[in-house]
DNA sequence: AATGAATGAGGGTTCATTCAT
DNA sequence: TATGAATGAACCCTCATTCAT
């Protein structure tokens, strides 16, 4: 179905060196020479493909990020409820990134460095991720699944904070070893954090009582023993 | 009663300069030129003050950063409760960034970026900060105010890589305006996810009655009017 | 038959301009920008075909050296005679540096200087000539034409040394003027002071007389009169 | 007698350092403020004593050559002979380098390299000796000691260039040793290349015969037999 | 389409030297 | 007199980028 055009695997090839490379030195650190000898073409075929060197740095993500939240968009129709939707979500960032270090450490290093990356296309496609991350917080409150008083800027910013800083930690300290590990804990401290109140109104008892009593005389409220 | 000498003071101007220059061009786009214009003296005498530019880098968050994780320490012994004290720790981050808004640029920027930034005196002074928030939490979960089962690493990462989300969400896009008003949403959507619950035991009510009621013939419980 | 190809044209090119540069002004004093300039290329052309200025330095004697040794080791075999030998390679080196002067004066005056030129080929190339030369004269004190007690280490270091300080002199003081007619002297004068001696014997002159002569009374030995 | 001045010492300190470092690191590599370091003295105070950089290093070889220079001079009118004087001449050269052999690389490798040291008075003393040297070479042949034919200049040259040869070789290699006991072996090599023959005139023998003989007959000459 | 070759532009860094104190 | 402090002036080297083949 597929016919990779010999032109688009010598692409591939660039990207993925550049990928490797930038993600290993750094943008300004890395030599086209160096991505290029990587890539197996010369300097200037480099050139033939991409503009500059900053243009190759922006092809980067396009593609990964793209398929990662293609993929994303299509689970989640079939998710009942914001919870469920947002616990895929976050299962979903930190497997890309879990399953793609270079390209993690490229954005969370590098590219967010970059000013001109916001103004990238593939930074439209990063924007859309946390778009739709954000819709979901906010049907969570809608549906009243999450506290009506809920900044879904706030969380939202909790939890791609969270996994970015994860990230950051796991590629120059080496920990936490398993990241996908630590999204049910997340996700569960996040959402004890922001969901509805289970209804503990207050309640009042009424009791029916036939025949001649009084009211009660003394009302003992006597905690259960706890049992660990 | 101080006396600055002026040598001590060309190399605070000196920092100064660089830190804006650095925070706004990252590392490699600045120049010492730039930098010895901005601080009115000339190249060579940079490197009267500095080694190399890198040392120059490191020496920003030096002084900066001591001091503001010094005024935490102070200020801690005076509060009760992991809660207070985390609230603190959490207030002082975002003050500090929020009052230096170029100084959290380059940290969160370019100073993570670099790896030779992890070998630092400077390094050790954030690294002492965050094991303070760590501590903190673990004395909550030690005192029974967190619940047990809590990761105290996890909360940490949560705690930090919020708010370095924030201050990079800040510093790129100028959302939000105002970092301190997020933090009480912030440290009670955390804290209402790690709390222990409230010895939410059973309750037992027991009437006492005199006469010669029988037992209640049906209990209604009603719910009261929620009052927003 | 040959075809220089353009690169090594150029190569040789900024080769000989180096070579004229760092001849008249020494390594330190000379600027690649002035290397380049006079071979009408590019600074950065010049780091094209060697990795730092010392590589360029060190590029120069290695073929020049290698050309005028390998001439002369052709030549050797076809001499008899250990004198024969060392005439001719006395010969060969002040031919060569008599050639070409700025070379001579390079290898006199700035690489010897240099350590880290005792570490590469061309030295060994160097080397090798030296070699060459005691082999000749421990030679010629085998085969018993110099005298048994000639060290020849010292012997090289008469000629080698006497030869530098000539091409020296003849550098900064422009004298003397044709160093080629200086080689038969000098090669003469060692010679003298290392031949062995011809064969002195005593010897006896046996008179056949006939007659009744007694034997002779007195022997008077007349020194002939000195023509000059 | 001698009073000295502190600031002559300080002079002398600054030379002292000057002429280690020189020699160990050449001209260009040294730099005023290690010289200044090693002194324990300021970089500006190097300039109170001195104009340049290469001011101080041309004072360096003025004491040492002047000082060695006048003692042999005294020493030269107590000998008689060319040889004698030769040989002394040649004996002071050796034993003051090899007492100072910083000085003597100083001299071999980085002085001789500088044209503007042709210009200085310190070699003006050096010429002072150089011409001693051939003064006493002169002296030889103007005697009859040495050979009608010799070319002093270039008698010269062989001694100079030896000696020249062998303080950068011991440098440079270790090697000679001990350069003095390489004296001896020298000057006899060169005196046996340059003296005068020992009157091996042709010699006539008139045999005074009484009796009636005739002429001899024959005459024969028969070689003794060499005895190794 | 691919590249070998060339280079313009630029930056970090060093140091001899000066001068006010 | 001695020096701490400052700097002007260079230079080596790198590399993204271009272009003729």
């Amino acid at each position: 179905m597929t016919k990779p055009s010999p032109k688009a695997l010598r692409r591939e090839r660039i990207i993925e060196s550049a990928l490797a490379i930038f993600a290993e030195k750094g943008f300004q650190e890395a030599t086209i020479s160096e991505i290029s000898r990587a890539a197996g073409v010369s300097d200037a075929t480099v050139y033939e493909y991409f503009k500059s060197k900053e243009e190759l740095l922006f092809a980067i993500p396009e593609e990964i990020t793209e398929i990662s939240i293609r993929e994303t968009e299509k689970v989640l129709p079939y998710l009942r409820g914001a919870e469920s939707k947002l616990r895929a979500i976050v299962q979903s960032y930190v497997t890309t990134y879990e399953n793609n270090p270079e390209y993690a450490n490229l954005i969370m290093l590098h590219l967010k460095t970059n000013r001109n990356f916001l103004k990238t296309r593939a930074f439209e496609v990063v924007r859309d991720a946390a778009r739709m991350l954000l819709a979901c917080i906010k049907e969570g409150i809608d549906s009243g699944t999450f506290r009506r008083d809920t900044d879904p800027y706030l969380v939202r910013s909790i939890i791609l904070g969270t996994i970015e800083h994860l990230c950051t930690r796991k590629h120059l300290q080496g920990q936490p070893e398993n990241m996908l590990s630590l999204v049910d804990p997340m996700v569960d401290l996040i959402l004890s954090g922001i969901r509805a109140p289970q209804e503990q109104q207050n309640i009042s008892i009424h009791l029916h009582m036939t025949g001649t009593a009084k009211a009660p005389e003394t009302i003992t409220i006597v905690p259960e023993e706890r049992k660990p």
